[in-house]
DNA sequence: ATTACTTTTTGACATAAATCAAAAAAACAG
DNA sequence: CTGTTTTTTTGATTTATGTCAAAAAGTAAT
């Protein structure tokens, strides 16, 4: 699986589109707890997960807060940031090693340019993260701490198999003690 | 102030197109607590308030939650259901009578093809209300109810003034009871 | 294998806000 | 204006989760 076909699942690319495509992507390797984008910046590239997991985090009252956890065949981008051309407040660490495919602001224009039947992509995109953070104010909002590390083991079990706990209860949005207290329950 | 105006603050509308835009704008007027949008629909209007104030709600645990509250020369529209073509899970109703400007997403799609310097528009939209969800997130996860209040009275002072308690109390996240209790305490 | 450091778990206690219930005030209808 | 209904406030109690502290387990470095 790849950069390529994720954009296909999501617009119409013609053979020659793909191409195209492919000759523009950018590979990159990370070690375990390498940060490779950093709060502050403009997000300029469009990262997506071959092997590995990754997440977003952003500071808040002096601790980490996990606001999103990606693993193979997920987009893994500071995305407002990258849409916007805002400096983001969030940074992506990878919790294993991971091997990122990425295209660039300026490639992903070029493409929407040559292939607009592509363009939808960014809109699309956007409308995903939108969708999941209002999933995500939601749960936090309306479901016990309990009731969300549930949802997550049922939705996403490989995260729970493969993130680190500390990111997870953030993540979650509660305390590292809390969602000890529940894993102790089950 | 009018729609026309408000979208002029967004993109570049040359003449030609503000007078295009004008010639299809539809003007509605409602009586408070008229609900002038019904979850479970697909939303095709970009609603945009002349006169009045209005709130977007939704069901949870069968109480009704106020997630926006809008009022003059601000968008009151079920946005992602206007962009994304899906039902909307949320209805839109007014706290005050209300004198509402709307242009179809038909129409808005055209346009974008008679005027593509416009299309940002949606996008920008977009991103508008994708800040403030996540700035509600936030606030909903780290800011005590007293806070949430008061940084409220600080921004909205309208909010307080003209919208039902009830509604307020659910915007911010909290229940009427504690609503009060904070407000005794100013 | 040992030591140092980090992460997770556990125990005790505190607290913000919810829940339940009802009183008081405000709004609405005739 | 009166009676009814709805909204807001108030009082008492409960609860989910945070906070503080430390023990236990896991990981990394040598």
């Amino acid at each position: 699986m790849g950069l390529v076909s994720k954009i296909q699942q999501l617009v119409d690319l013609s053979p020659e589109g793909a191409h195209w495509l492919s000759g523009n992507i950018e590979t990159f390797s990370y070690k375990k707890n390498e940060k490779f984008f950093q709060a502050g910046r403009v997000c300029n590239y469009l990262y997506y997960i071959q092997e590995g997991m990754a997440g977003g985090y952003y500071m808040s009252d002096e601790q980490e807060v996990c606001n999103w956890i990606a693993t193979e065949d997920d987009f893994a981008t500071a995305y407002y940031s990258f849409i916007s051309r805002k400096p983001s407040y969030e940074s992506i660490e990878c919790f294993e090693a991971c091997t990122i495919q990425a295209i660039s602001h300026t490639v992903l224009n070029e493409l929407y340019l040559r292939f607009p039947e592509t363009e939808r992509a960014g809109r699309l995109i956007l409308e995903e993260y939108y969708s999941r953070l209002e999933e995500r104010l939601l749960s936090i909002q309306f479901k016990t701490a309990k009731e969300r590390y549930t949802q997550l083991c049922d939705k996403r079990p490989e995260i729970i198999r493969r993130a680190p706990l500390g990111r997870i209860a953030t993540y979650l949005g509660m305390k590292q003690e809390t969602l000890s207290r529940i894993r102790a329950e089950k």
